[in-house]
DNA sequence: ACGCAGACCTGTACGC
DNA sequence: TGCGTACAGGTCTGCG
């Protein structure tokens, strides 16, 4: 579910929440979570952060208040994941797969269809995702030129490759190419240095604004309260298949690539 | 290198 | 009500 603005929103909502705090018990429901790796002995481990890193909500712990992170836990919440904080303990929970109870507060990772994962790093570097962060400040417009270069891949599927550039998942491919004026189906290493340009503006403002509006609810995303997010109004194709084009007024088509949904105007994308 | 099918899971919506 | 099918914000593997 979850793309890089519910996954930043989850992050933020959780580090005051969790950072200094101790880490009393970690409990591990369903199996499927220790294939990531062993979940190592936690407790009494301080959470020394909480942020995203790709589609990945990214928690450092260390021995102690003062000592240097040690241990770092990615988790991917997929399509139905969640991470959930609680100031008393919840009692029982549909799709709980593990529970964190800190000294103060609980956190819980709920997960319906059960693809999310942990993985277990020892040093900060295994943490980071191969492809570029699109909100990093120092990534600009004609970095996308080298990225893309030569790729006979459509656009559409090459947005969602996480490694070139991280976290971008289905909606937002489908509404940054609107935004941008490119088809879905156009060849990427066949995009000229202006079209390259309005996705690069278009991907920046599309990502910040999601964040701004705490995200996009389809039908599962919460944040770390249990809230939706509502950047579901400013989409302007995803789901919109036989609606009018905002912007030009033709119809709205959907189409399957890579067997995802891919949702367009036909009429103002070339 | 690319596209495609199938897998991993569970739930919901919809047609008959 | 029940059953079958399609579809869902992600990603991996294997095949051609």
């Amino acid at each position: 579910m979850p793309e890089l603005p519910e996954v930043e929103i989850v992050a933020r909502q959780l580090a005051p929440h969790m950072t200094g705090r101790t880490v009393r018990t970690l409990r591990i429901h369903d199996a499927k979570l220790r294939e990531g790796g062993r979940p190592p002995r936690l407790a009494g481990q301080v959470v020394r952060s909480v942020d995203r890193a790709g589609k990945q909500v990214r928690i450092a712990f260390a021995t102690g208040r003062a000592a240097a992170p040690s241990l770092w836990l990615t988790v991917h919440l997929r399509m139905t994941g969640r991470l959930l904080w609680e100031e008393s303990s919840p009692g029982a929970r549909d799709h709980l797969r593990a529970r964190f109870t800190l000294d103060r507060g609980v956190v819980d990772f709920v997960d319906t269809r059960r693809f999310g994962t942990f993985r277990w790093y020892r040093s900060v570097e295994e943490t980071l995702p191969v492809g570029v962060e699109p909100l990093d400040p120092g990534f600009q417009a004609r970095h996308w030129k080298a990225l893309i270069a030569g790729s006979r891949q459509n656009i559409k599927s090459w947005l969602l490759r996480q490694d070139r550039v991280v976290g971008l998942g289905n909606i937002y491919a489908s509404e940054i190419l609107h935004a941008a004026r490119v088809s879905p189906h156009r060849e990427a290493g066949s995009l000229t240095a202006g079209e390259r340009a309005r996705i690069h503006r278009a991907t920046r403002r599309i990502l910040t604004t999601a964040i701004e509006n705490c995200g996009t609810t389809f039908s599962d995303f919460q944040d770390a309260r249990g809230v939706e997010g509502s950047y579901q109004e400013f989409l302007q194709v995803y789901a919109r298949d036989g609606e009018p084009c905002s912007r030009c007024g033709g119809t709205i088509l959907r189409e399957v690539q890579q067997q995802r949904s891919t949702f367009y105007c036909d009429d103002c994308q070339s």
